[in-house]
DNA sequence: AACTCACTCTCAACCACAGCTCGAT
DNA sequence: TTATCGAGCTGTGGTTGAGAGTGAG
């Protein structure tokens, strides 16, 4: 079934905009998002060509489709061939890229249609392509010999690419572009004067340190309080201090004494996880309200690879795989793996590790709590007494006969 | 099987205003 | 550079109505 753009409803969606929750054909995706300001702002991808309903992250480029989380996860988990497939991160871009640009972005797409002289892409030199990575995901990751190597990064040639051009990140949302050396990296170090770039999702220019390190990776945002610490690492903390104390954060992201075997397979997520811990320089770009959920973290077991998932606004409890996918900070993540398939040396185990994954995750999900946070109490203390009219407020001079506690109401 | 109707459930919108943000001076 | 001012924005909760969902006929 072929479906068709969300806008013009002629021709055939080929875009995902996540802004705008709407697949788009590319004439539509550049005649909606040159309007302004604001939506030239707006990241696209490709939609997925499985689902037809979801934004694509991922290329599998022996399929030549591309896939979704979700799609990608049933397509190519397990021990299958498919999961041998070569799969490429899908990038996605912001701004009026022309189709020159666009088939830059995505030299797989063969029908870009000639975008010619779009009205914002004189504009587009606010705009920047970021440093996009060719990697290898999942069960794909296992070298021939054995050798877990989970993290392989290849620079792609679309680096060549002058970086003021447009946007374009991996995936859809701002990617964590981690390398194993943060680790190592003193506290304070993200502070540091080096390369700037414009980061997504903030107001206006916020600068990022380190080129491709904390890139897209501000904290700001995310609700790390340590009262959360226990919603976050999904183990209790009876010391705060401890949370910043090497042995425990090492234990908590399972870098202590890590073998160096290992560090090939969770070098990305203990760098996350010390980031975290380190700075806060992770910045989501979809979120005003973030709350932050560990899903599959656990002290207990160092050697696992943890999962730590960024859940925003517009995750319910009832999230499923299409729910992490809506929301952009937990794809980052999601890239590498799902959360109920820990990539791991267990998984050598594939079956009792993701059992035992499903089980945490079901687990952490029964426990969330949901309820709604006032964020500011002595706005709640004035609402709580503010005089209101069918639920409504009223100014506090006027004289209504509207009585509460009385059946007849009027206003 | 398809349709209508009644009922239940969910959720966004509405309202005033204190407090906050940010640009202008 | 700092302080002040003012415009505009944000968040707060109870009620309501629209729309979705469901089951019976």
């Amino acid at each position: 079934m072929v479906y068709m753009c969300d806008f013009c409803g002629e021709q055939r969606s080929i875009v995902y905009c996540r802004s705008d929750a709407a697949s788009l054909c590319f004439s539509c995706d550049h005649s909606v998002h040159s309007a302004n300001a604001l939506s030239r702002r707006h990241f696209r991808t490709l939609v997925c060509d499985r689902c037809n309903s979801q934004p694509a992250f991922i290329r599998c480029v022996t399929e030549k489709i591309s896939l979704c989380q979700n799609c990608d996860w049933l397509g190519h988990a397990g021990s299958t061939s498919a999961s041998r497939h070569q799969r490429q991160a899908v990038n996605c871009y912001s701004g009026c890229p022309s189709s020159a640009e666009l088939s830059t972005i995505w030299p797989f797409v063969s029908d870009i249609p000639s975008v010619g002289d779009s009205t914002c892409e004189k504009e587009m030199s606010s705009m920047r392509i970021s440093d996009k990575s060719v990697t290898n995901c999942g069960d794909s990751l296992q070298s021939k010999d054995g050798q877990d190597v989970s993290v392989l990064v290849k620079v792609n040639d679309v680096n060549n690419i002058d970086k003021s051009s447009f946007w374009m990140e991996s995936s859809s949302m701002p990617q964590l572009n981690i390398k194993s050396k943060i680790v190592d990296q003193p506290v304070g170090l993200a502070n540091s004067t080096s390369s700037k770039m414009f980061c997504p999702g903030t107001k206006g220019p916020a600068y990022c340190e380190d080129d491709g390190f904390y890139e897209d990776f501000n904290m700001d945002e995310v609700d790390l309080n340590i009262e959360n610490y226990d919603e976050l690492f999904g183990i209790a903390l009876n010391n705060p201090e401890q949370l910043f104390g090497n042995d425990e954060i090492d234990s908590l992201f399972g870098v202590k004494d890590m073998p160096g075997a290992d560090l090939k397979c969770q070098g990305t997520r203990a760098a996350e996880g010390s980031s975290i811990g380190q700075d806060n320089v992770v910045q989501p770009a979809c979120s005003n309200t973030v709350f932050a959920d560990s899903v599959m973290s656990s002290k207990t077991e160092p050697n696992l690879c943890f999962w730590t998932s960024l859940s925003f606004s517009g995750l319910t409890g009832e999230s499923s795989v299409g729910d992490y996918q809506d929301c952009s900070a937990s794809s980052i993540l999601l890239m590498e793996e799902p959360p109920w398939c820990p990539q791991c040396p267990e998984s050598s185990l594939p079956s009792t590790c993701r059992s035992d994954a499903v089980l945490r995750y079901k687990e952490k999900k029964a426990a969330r709590k949901f309820d709604k946070k006032v964020r500011y109490a002595s706005r709640k203390a004035r609402a709580d007494v503010r005089r209101r009219v069918k639920g409504r407020f009223v100014k506090a001079g006027d004289d209504y006969d509207y009585d509460p506690l009385s059946q007849t109401r009027s206003c």
